[in-house]
DNA sequence: GGTATCCGGCGGTACATACT
DNA sequence: AGTATGTACCGCCGGATACC
């Protein structure tokens, strides 16, 4: 379901708190009083009604009365510059909420946690648009806001999806995600390898993806042993950037990769340096010094094709013996 | 047999760096 | 400045496997 078929699931909230029914001997200026109120929540429901016809069906709330979503998205992170932006310029975009399932009269978010936090600091009312919305149907509006956003890191998301999961199917959570499923398994199971206090220590990493993480996550499976977790909690990675502290965490408990027989530095037995070796995923490259190797770099280049074809062909032979 | 899940690989894209 | 190259991220696809 699209976030805009979900804006059109319009239901205004005129379900404020009721008072309780007034019984036959109450007084008739409580009934007046009453039917004043009854008819004030009327007009307010009939304004309401109105706006959001006009599709103008953003209202002011008390930040007291709007709670968060009962799956939570991202983890803390700084909000100075939403701060900035709410006081310089006010609330631009209003958000999401849906009347709290539970607590009448209170709201939960579907989207805006973060302008929400900020307007929650600032003292501020905040500008919503209410909608009824299913469980499912918030945590879609909620994964895809956060899509949209294009701004939570890849751990973020796969916590979302793990939290997702546990009171929803997996197709549920694809839709409210927008990935497939073998992403979500990915994710998943990226998420259930690393230890949660290991991630917490990290942060939210942003720009580390998947293929990151499930280098972690591997290297965690592969040698228990390890603690990483000491390894993160170090004053010297805390410093860092979240980025900084998964390269500098992963590099750390990745095992050295030794070539044999290939040093970096090029050079003979009696220590003649003749130049140098580079090692890349792909490819060997050997530059030689001009000055020390010059002629043997020109010989090498006019008959490297022939000792390549003589080494084949030596290779195939030893095979067919 | 059907479905769910996992896994490896592919191609598109973006970005950084080296080179011309 | 423009180009080439390498690297990383990401979504998707299809085969393999496990489970009912």
């Amino acid at each position: 379901m699209s976030r805009k078929n979900l804006l059109n699931l319009i239901q205004v909230d005129a379900d404020m708190p009721v008072k309780a029914a007034t019984s036959d001997n109450k007084l008739v200026g409580q009934v007046a009083s009453t039917m004043r109120e009854e008819k004030a929540r009327q007009a307010r429901a009939d304004d309401i009604e109105r706006r959001l016809a006009e599709g103008l069906a953003v209202i002011d709330l008390d930040t007291a009365l709007v709670e968060p979503s009962f799956v939570r998205d991202r983890m803390p992170g700084d909000i100075d510059g939403l701060l900035s932006s709410i006081r310089e310029q006010g609330q631009q975009v209003p958000i999401l909420v849906r009347p709290h399932p539970e607590k009448p009269g209170h709201y939960q978010v579907a989207f805006g946690h973060r302008r929400l936090r900020a307007i929650q600091e600032l003292g501020l009312q905040v500008k919503a648009v209410i909608r009824a919305l299913t469980d499912e149907e918030l945590v879609i509006a909620q994964g895809q806001e956060n899509n949209e956003r294009e701004d939570l890191s890849y751990i973020e998301k796969s916590r979302f999806a793990q939290r997702l999961k546990e009171r929803f199917p997996r197709e549920v959570i694809t839709s409210a995600m927008s990935i497939d499923k073998a992403e979500l398994s990915r994710m998943l199971s990226v998420v259930e390898a690393i230890p949660a206090d290991l991630i917490d220590a990290i942060g939210p990493a942003p720009g580390i993806g998947r293929r990151s993480w499930q280098e972690l996550a591997d290297l965690i499976h592969k040698d228990e042993k390890k603690n990483p977790m000491d390894l993160a909690r170090l004053d010297e990675m805390q410093s860092m950037t979240s980025q900084d502290r998964f390269k500098a965490l992963l590099t750390a408990i990745k095992p050295r990769r030794v070539v044999r027989g290939l040093p970096e530095v090029l050079s003979t037995s009696s220590g003649q340096r003749l130049g140098h070796v580079k090692l890349s995923k792909s490819k060997i490259e050997i530059t030689l010094d001009r000055k020390e190797a010059g002629e043997f770099a020109s010989f090498l280049l006019n008959d490297a094709v022939a000792l390549f074809e003589e080494r084949r062909a030596k290779s195939i032979g030893k095979e067919e013996a």
